[in-house]
DNA sequence: GACTGTAGGATTGTTGAACAATGGCCTATG
DNA sequence: CATAGGCCATTGTTCAACAATCCTACAGTC
């Protein structure tokens, strides 16, 4: 069977329909404290089920957008994302350095806490996802430095204890509303590799300065090999969408 | 008839079956690539239904902890935020400055972006907005402030036109899966007042640095009220919550 | 007249079951 | 051995019902 021409990455319903509604409150210039439709009446206005209704709405929930207590309606509480599709390439581009500094201040935190943090069984498990990459990226088996790389990543920003600050980063990832992605794919730079063992001593030692200073320097080679990918015009892997239109109500 | 001596807020069930998943993924040691139980078998271990299962997964998706793809399991990609409760007093109170300090970051390149992008109709919203807030202050209607002010501040973050640095914002803004949520109640505070008006002529100049300006002066402040506050042991209000128990299988 | 409590409607919260869509594995087949 | 197809597990989506909660209006009481 010949390939697909254009294998159209349909989004989920729900993910269409966050979309459609932010697209609805910026048309119906709702802004802060003014009430959304009913979630019946939403399903009805997207053409789909109240529940999708309700996952969609507690994604803008969790990005901030809206503010839900039961029995009441929905209440908007920031300005609509603009009309420019809410997640398109050029706005990830733009808040990539952003994105950048912003993780890097909470990882910087994130350090100076796990330093003093972190248990021993936990260095030891550090350790040994760091071994692990190393001998991927030997093999050169890319799924499995991955793996290995968010292992060591993740024991890293849970030493700190502080939820909050791992979500914070989370977010600050990528954008997870949308289908986009951007990986950097930087698990194999020498340097890359260097600096995580040099933040594993560091956290060894318990010093937490030295740690935050590794930490430091880590993104801001991230962020160089941003700009230079910037200035490259090479952008994030795209994916084509499906734009969900809005319907009659029935 | 008499008060409810203990009101206690419960919860939403989706609340409590996120943390319970949390703890969960803490208790099994699950780690980045492992996979979740499915929705099914979660939903019998929770003693919920699967639609709250999935709406909870949908959170933690938001939160960055768990990965999701049709026809296979969930999958871990961040480690489990820690034990001491998902959201606890002071797991908000550790991350509030650094929270402060990432608002202060995006809101600096949104004041630049705004001062470029902002429209002249949008300009006249913000003054609306402004005269409004000033007026609810005059009459000292708490209220209204707050809704004038959300407004303000809404205009002028989504004048950058950047739903993710708008959601990166959102989200630093305070903990949304929880129901506490820190108000500073700072409405009336003349200097910031001022310092509203003066951001609000700089971005009428189109004059990117100095709105910067005023909005990192604006957190300063706003950082420094934080640690009056924080020294004075003033505890963000509290909530009694009722913690949801792993029910055995049926 | 001001306060209070109560009934009612509107809206969100939660559940259970059913079916569709997707992905992975295994097997038959060339 | 490669591969095409079929099965099974799992997530995606829908529907309908009921519970819990909030707001408002109205009546009653002092």
């Amino acid at each position: 069977m010949a390939y697909d021409p254009m294998p159209i990455r349909r989004d989920s319903v729900i993910t269409q329909a966050a979309q459609e509604i932010c697209r609805l409150i910026e048309a119906e210039r709702l802004g802060p404290g003014d009430a959304l439709p009913t979630e019946t009446r939403l399903a009805q206005l997207l053409g789909v089920s109240r529940n999708s209704v309700r996952e969609a709405l507690r994604v803008l929930h969790g990005l901030g957008y809206v503010e839900k207590a039961a029995g009441r309606r929905v209440i908007v509480t920031a300005a609509a994302p603009g009309g420019k599709g809410v997640f398109d390439e050029s706005v990830i581009v733009e808040a990539a350095p952003i994105a950048n500094d912003v993780r890097s201040h909470i990882a910087q935190r994130c350090a100076e806490l796990a330093a003093a943090r972190l248990s021993a069984a936990e260095l030891a498990a550090m350790e040994g996802a760091l071994g692990s990459l190393e001998a991927a990226i030997a093999r050169k088996d890319m799924a499995a430095a991955k793996t290995a790389h968010d292992r060591f990543h993740g024991l890293f920003l849970a030493g700190a204890r502080n939820p909050l600050l791992l979500a914070m980063f989370n977010q600050a990832q990528g954008a997870r509303l949308s289908n986009v992605s951007p990986r950097h794919n930087s698990f194999y730079d020498p340097r890359h590799l260097d600096q995580h063992r040099a933040l594993l001593r560091a956290l060894r030692r318990r010093d937490g300065r030295a740690a935050r200073a590794v930490v430091r320097k880590h993104f801001q080679s991230l962020g160089l090999m941003l700009e230079v990918a910037a200035r490259a015009g090479r952008k994030p892997q795209s994916s084509a969408v499906v734009p969900m239109t809005l319907r009659a109500a029935r």
